[in-house]
This record gives C-alpha cells, sequence and structure tokens, in this order.
DNA sequence: CTGTGTGCAAACACTTTGCAGGTGT
DNA sequence: ACACCTGCAAAGTGTTTGCACACAG
C-alpha cells in the first residue's frame, strides 16, 4: 500500500508530512503515539502538527487509537473492521494487533447502539515470556 | 457491603478521606474520574489525595480503570473476575459496566500471558437513545 | 491564487512529587 | 509514638489553540 494512494483514498491533501507519518504507521508492528512518531522524525516535526495529523487520520479511519493505558494515546493503522484484540505488554510497553482472533458471541442490552469497541488484554508478550 | 470492613478486608488504614471516596464508588452506576470525585466532595478534598486513593485503590484492586478515550481515567469497583464488558456512551459520556455480558471464545497466541483486560464499547446508550 | 498545512509560542488538562503538619492504630 | 495520610505548592506530561507564514492543488 502506498501512501499517497492511501491519502488521496480519504480525501487528505498530500504533504509531506503526512507521508512520513504515515510511512511509520506502515512500517511499524506496534501501537505509536505522538512521542514516538516525533522520535522517528528525529524531532524535526512540530509536536502540534503531529498531534492535527493524528485526529484527521483518526477522523478519516486510517488510524484507531489502541490504548491509553498510563499515559500517551497510541494508534495503530485501522484493518478490516472485525473485531479484534490488542494485546499490551507490561514489560516492553508494546502494543500489538491480534488480528487473527476475532471476538463474538456477545450482544448489547435492548437500546444500546454501537459505534466502535476497543479490547485490550494486559500482559506479558511471547518475546518478554522468552527472556 | 460496607466502606469500613471493605478497606479492612484490602489491608488499608480506615481514614475519612478513604470512606468518603469508597462511598462514592459505591453509590455509582458509572465509572469515575478524580474531577468527578473531587466535585462530589465539594473539591473539599484535595486533587492530590484524590489521585493517590485512587492509585492505591486501584493496586490493591478494590476499583480498576474502565476508560481514559479522550481525557481523564475514570474507575469503576471491581466486580467479579469474569470478563465483561464496559460501555461508554459518547452522548452522555458516561461509562457504565455491562456486566451481565461475558466475554468468551478467545485464545492468546502461544506464549503470550494476559494479567488484565479491558473491553470497552463505545456508542450510545439506552437512555440517549430513547430522547 | 486560495485554502489548507505547518511551526512557534502559549495555554490548558491531567497527574505526580516533595515537604511539613495532622491523623489513625 | 510511629507510621502513614493529607494539603499545599510546584512541576511534569500529554494535548490543544491562535496566529503568521509556507505550500499544495
Amino acid at each position: 500500500m502506498n501512501t499517497r494512494q492511501l491519502l488521496d483514498n480519504h480525501k487528505l491533501s498530500i504533504t509531506e508530512g503526512r507521508m512520513n507519518i504515515l510511512d511509520i504507521f506502515l512500517q511499524s508492528k506496534v501501537g505509536l503515539s505522538e512521542t514516538d512518531i516525533g522520535d522517528k522524525l528525529y524531532r524535526k516535526t512540530d509536536r502540534a502538527t503531529i498531534y492535527r495529523t493524528l485526529k484527521i487520520f483518526r477522523e478519516t479511519g486510517i488510524i484507531h487509537p489502541v490504548s491509553t493505558e498510563g499515559s500517551a494515546t497510541k494508534y495503530v493503522l485501522k484493518k478490516e473492521p472485525i473485531e479484534h484484540l490488542h494485546f499490551k505488554c507490561t514489560k516492553c510497553g508494546d502494543i500489538t494487533c491480534l488480528a487473527d482472533i476475532e471476538i463474538s458471541g456477545y450482544n448489547l442490552p435492548l437500546g444500546y447502539t454501537k459505534l466502535e469497541s476497543n479490547f485490550l488484554i494486559i500482559g506479558i508478550c511471547n518475546e518478554c515470556n522468552n527472556q
């Protein structure tokens, strides 16, 4: 998936800054916060700009938040709309999508409407367990 | 459930401040943040104290966080250890436990260990839908 | 050319920390 | 009496906003 294409699909103008940030998401397997992104850009991009970009990416559905546990909000690229788990490792701090695990078998009470969902498991990841 | 008893069960010393805060949790059906609690105490209690109390209640397992979406962390009393849903209404902002809905039917990948979990649905609650 | 994106600076919201004095056991 | 709780003040993060200039379409 190409960054230009992705921005265009979501009707966003194509700027260098947005492509850089999108690139970082495309290359990351874990959830990213403003700070994570700023670091990877060697802080050459203003924080306000990154926050604004994250907001727009979120609103247009390019990314979605996976966790805010404890501190900054972390985001990942939006995958298929299947409900799936996110996993936060308390040792390394990384947040990953367990996209192959689908959640099912629940019904909301009468009168409730679902817009979004976020299923987070907190624990120790495979890599940290094998150390 | 009595506040004194509850604090004692968790080996916490019984102070007026803690009983007040615990009372508020016992009487609330929705998740509460520091600000929510401070307001209900007419801001007679220092913010730092409330934050410290929330931290201790969380560490001892009296309460657990249900959402931080957008802003302050909200907590509810810990119920049975069954995994259940939390629901955040985007209209009224309230967060409630859907304690009668149990989540099941998923397995973590090999090597992953679960410590905690937090399943949040975001949408419109029954009351807000009927307005 | 015109609207939108960006950097800078300031402000705001949420949370934590050190210290001195007060309270629970 | 001693440990722990609390208030106060300050500081530390995370995030948003107004404005002037720069850039994309």
